[in-house]
DNA sequence: TCGCGGATAAAGTCATACGATAGAAAGAGG
DNA sequence: CCTCTTTCTATCGTATGACTTTATCCGCGA
């Protein structure tokens, strides 16, 4: 199954060939089609299976093994790493796992992730936060607010209010999880897209109240808005996700 | 300054040319020797600066780009990227911190997102672990008990201890954070060890209680007490940053 | 049975060539 | 003198073939 999600910006030039290759690669080891171990096409080989010059798919693999998706060793092959090695919350391993069916599993770690972190990121967007900082996510809640529900804009306005409130932080290495919480909220309106818009006006009624809490500057009552809202989401999340596993089920019966 | 700290296992093989010239780049690029914006020596006069092929130049930018450190784009040059692009959260890029000077700045952010991230992850560990991960994380601590203060088996001990505590989660995702905190704690051991060893025997302390938490199952135990080994590391690593400070200041003077 | 060493296959490196195009320089027009 | 257009060059992207290095495998001999 494909999902179409947008895709968030990735590093990874989709109108280069390396770039295609590697995106290729890259979601045939996501997805599982290339499991663990599995040796990549033979760089001579790829001839036959891929018609692409060595150079570019050499780096393909190159950009690939710096997250660890791969691993080249001389004589030996270039083999799939196994799932430990990933890092995960790299940006376009995230971007790529849209393109796999959805791993309950995996988008349940994801929003625990969520939930540790982006409540103490609140915290800190409350405390710290400048005018310009306020401004930004203010835009991004306008934006939720004026557009349709699951319209593409007011997706991107969500991710650009979380966005915003990692940037408000002022804290580099935990704004690098912003892409990960992002991924976690398309999977999460992915799902609820189809069904009804009633998920939609409460999850806006969260953010408001998030951001009321920023305005006033309130650390404390900032990070608990933002851990209803996650949990709000989350569990929207699941009830959807039995849903479909129900859904499912009854087909295979 | 170069920092004496034995890196952890990266993806970057440094045997292989590409990985040399990529940890070359990189390492300029996060001192700042090579600004943001700055032009990457040309493809074709990199044979006056380092005599290598273009075959494996390009391959260590396609690495690095993987990373968001450097931006290549067609005819017009590979650049340098702003510092908000950079994963800060990979393992190759945290370990590349630890070539240039120790970042006040930066390492209070790996410490508050530690005190986010780890008690949390020690709350899980503490409900989710089985008797296998448990005799890792306790083996973790003996290594650290019966070895002595900032030897490097007792570093890695340290290290293993906060990564086992990650494998317990059994959050794929939320591991992928364990080199930030362990990037952390061998900066804080960096710091500490020229001091004395007051340090170690109340972080072992800490530990020994963590460990205590864990075993009784008690989630809420095991994160308050991993949120008081994270704070006491902290208080003491600052203590040591400001007592650098001030010996740069009198030097100066 | 064990260990040594060569054969071998695969990745790594190099040199070269050509294509495409962004961006600068030069030239035409007002 | 300024602006717009054209040309031209520098630079990355891709392809190819040759050679080097490395680790695995296998067979030989002790």
């Amino acid at each position: 199954m494909r999902l179409h999600v947008q895709a968030r910006p990735t590093r990874l030039n989709p109108d280069r060939l390396f770039g295609q290759v590697a995106h290729r690669l890259a979601v045939a080891i996501i997805t599982g089609a290339s499991p663990a171990g599995a040796l990549l096409p033979n760089e001579d080989d790829l001839k036959g299976e891929i018609s692409v010059s060595r150079t570019a798919y050499r780096e393909a693999v190159k950009f690939l093994s710096g997250k660890g998706l791969v691993e080249a060793k001389p004589k030996s092959g270039t083999r799939v790493a196994p799932r430990e090695a990933w890092n995960l919350l790299d940006p376009d391993v995230l971007a790529w796992h849209f393109e796999a069916d959805p791993n309950e599993k995996f988008i349940r770690d994801l929003f625990e992730l969520r939930l540790f972190v982006e409540p103490s990121a609140a915290r800190l967007a409350a405390q710290r936060r400048s005018a310009a900082d306020l401004q930004r996510v203010e835009a991004a809640y306008r934006g939720m607010v004026e557009n349709p529900p699951y319209a593409e804009r007011t997706v991107n306005a969500d991710l650009a209010f979380h966005e915003a409130i990692f940037a408000a932080t002022r804290n580099p290495p935990l704004q690098c999880l912003a892409p990960a919480v992002c991924a976690t909220i398309q999977w999460s309106l992915f799902l609820k897209a189809p069904d009804d818009r009633f998920f939609f006006t409460a999850s806006l009624i969260d953010h408001e109240r998030v951001l009321e809490a920023i305005v006033q500057r309130d650390g404390e009552l900032a990070a608990a808005r933002m851990s209803g809202l996650v949990i709000d989401s989350l569990n929207s999340t699941l009830r959807l996700l039995a849903g479909r596993a129900e859904a499912i089920a009854s087909k295979i019966a």
